[in-house]
Formats: structure tokens, sequence, C-alpha cells
DNA sequence: GTCTATATGCGGATAGAC
DNA sequence: GTCTATCCGCATATAGAC
């Protein structure tokens, strides 16, 4: 018999879907050990509190995201156009499930001045996003420089999550990504 | 003497200031009693809980932008342009003085799907937004319809808004508002 | 209109049994 | 590794004196 019933993988997976959902001062040890089935102070075993939880948690999505997403911009064999496409089509596939937004955006601007640990962590995964679409942005011929174009795009994604969120409406998500591409 | 040491209007001022710095759900009455020199129930003389002053904090502060910016899209003898331009300006005087971001956005990706009654007026703020700018963009020639217009510069902004509480850094709204204008 | 005092519950966090 | 029990503080909110 395993001693292991759940581990940390389980509890930042289920874990991030609640702070995904309620955000990080809005969700209790009580809700995430509902989500989770253990009992609330069952966390501290595995995390030293509740700032480190959703540090991990954050640590968990960028490298899912870095590893599922930002990799498909090192495809040999792929035009630069292709790549782009390739990613924004994953993008979108992370929100098309639910209205709760981005939850990198949204704990930035829940937590932004307050929780610097944290804030370290998403700095990081925006740092990431933007140097990918930078590399992507390099093959194409444009008076402005990559870095800009790629700062242009990442915050027009996520102006349009906001709305997404906003009015319950994929469609925002979907328009950005197309008018991105067509602007390649 | 006058019985009225305070009123509904500084209170929601300083009110304001320190849910936009705190968000919603980590500020206390306590956090707002301190930044309004009273004690805090006294707030539930002029307010009937929490939910109800931040309703009330978010009706003031669009009341706010719409006479002092939105009205700006109405100016006679000014060109379309011209008016965005002036637009444009005043909001970022809203945001030069912190890096706190901006109240209605942060409160939407921190409240939507938790409370419908706050989530309406900034809906309402966002529909008002909106429709300001389309007036404006229905002067310009352009494939694009002027709500698409529209839409697209109030995420361009918001996104940036976003990036400029990330890093501390007022030059990427600064950048966004040139280039909205040069693409007009 | 403004205050003091207080009720009540929930939050994060710890101790220690099994 | 997982649980029960519990501490402590703070949160929202109310009652009522002045």
């Amino acid at each position: 018999m395993p001693k292991i019933l759940t581990n940390r993988k389980i509890l930042l997976k289920a874990s991030l879907k609640v702070f995904l959902k309620n955000g990080y001062y809005h969700t209790s040890f009580q809700d995430l050990a509902k989500a989770c089935n253990i009992k609330k102070s069952h966390f501290y075993y595995y995390f030293s509190n509740k700032e480190d939880l959703m540090k991990e948690v954050l640590v968990y999505a960028h490298t899912y995201v870095k590893q599922k997403i930002f990799s498909l911009a090192d495809q040999e064999n792929k035009s630069a156009k292709e790549k782009l496409n390739d990613i924004l089509n994953q993008l979108k596939q992370l929100y098309y499930n639910h209205h709760y937004g981005c939850l990198m955006g949204n704990t930035l601007l829940e937590l932004s001045g307050k929780e610097p640990n944290i804030e370290k962590v998403i700095t990081s995964y925006f740092d990431d996003f933007k140097q990918t679409l930078t590399s992507i942005y390099k093959d194409k011929n444009s008076s402005e420089a990559p870095e800009i174009l790629a700062n242009d795009t990442i915050a027009k994604l996520h102006g349009n999550i906001m709305f997404m969120k906003l009015y319950k409406d994929h469609s925002y998500l979907e328009n950005a990504a197309r008018q991105i591409l067509e602007q390649f």
C-alpha cells in the first residue's frame, strides 16, 4: 500500500483551478482542501504557507506553458508565421474552456506591489513570453523592432482576454489572434 | 457647529485610493477607516456593506472619467484626431502618478464572476468607453468598423496598463498612446 | 453623526496523534 | 502522509451610548 495518496503535482493542478476561478485573497485553504480532497492542514505538509503554494502554482503553470506552447517557436522546418499561428492556436485553447481569464494576468493585477516573491514568478513568465515572440518577429520585415512588436502582441492579447472575461465572449480573443496573424 | 464632519464624497475619494492600491478583498474596513480618519463602524452609517461601498466608489470613478475625459469626444470645432489626442492625454494623466494600474481593470479581473452588482458598474464603464471611441472612429476612413477600432484601442491601452504595472514603467502607456494616435 | 463595545465567524497556521 | 483539534487574530457587521 502506497503511503502517498496525493503529491505536490496533483495539489498544484487542483489548486491552480481554484486560484484561477477565485483569485488569491478570495481563496481560502478551506476552498483548496475541498477541491483537492484533503484536509486543509495537510497543505502545510507540502507547502510552507499560502504564498509559497501560490508561487509553486505559478511556476507550475509557467513550466507547462513554456513546454507546451512557447517551445513551438523552436520548431525547425516551419516559417515564422506558421510558428506564430501554432502558438496563438494553443493559447486560445488555454482560455476557451471557461471565462476566468488568464491566471498570470489576473494574479499580476491582484498581487503586484503586495507580494514580491509571487510577482517575480509572473515577471519571469512575461519575460519569457516576450522573448518567445521576439524571436519570431525577428524574421519579419518591419520598421518596428521585434521587441516592440512582441510587446504589442502580448498587450493586445491580454487586453482582449480582459474583454473576454468582461463580456463572457470568446470571440474577442479569436479576433485578436486572427488580426495578429494577418498583420505579420 | 456642523454635525457633518465628513460626507459620502470624501469617503468615496479616499476609499478609491485604498481600493486602487490594495484591491477589493485585500482591503479591510480597518484600512479604509485609517485612510478616511473615521472609525470603521462609521462606514455603516453611509453604506450598507463593503460591496455597496465598492459599487459606489466605482460609480463615482465612472462619473468622474465620463465628465472629465469621455466628454472630450463631444467638443465642437475639433477634428476627430484632436479629440482622440485629448482623451489619450487625459487618460495618461490618470495613471501617471502611481503604478497601481486602472481601478476598473483591476477590479474587473478580481471580481468578475463573483460580485454581479459590482460587475455591472464595470461593464457600464467599458460600454461607455467603447461608445466614446466608436463615435470618434466613425470619422476615420477605414476598412474596419469603428466599433472594432474602438475595441482594439481599449484592448491595447489596457494591455499596456498591465505592462506598466508589471514593469513599473510608464513608457508602455506612453508608446501605446502615441501608436494609437499615429494609426488614426 | 460619531463614537465605544462587542458579537460572530472565518482566515492562516501549529501541535501532535495515528 | 494524513488526520483531529485547536490557537489566535482579523474580518464584517451590529447595538447602542453620546
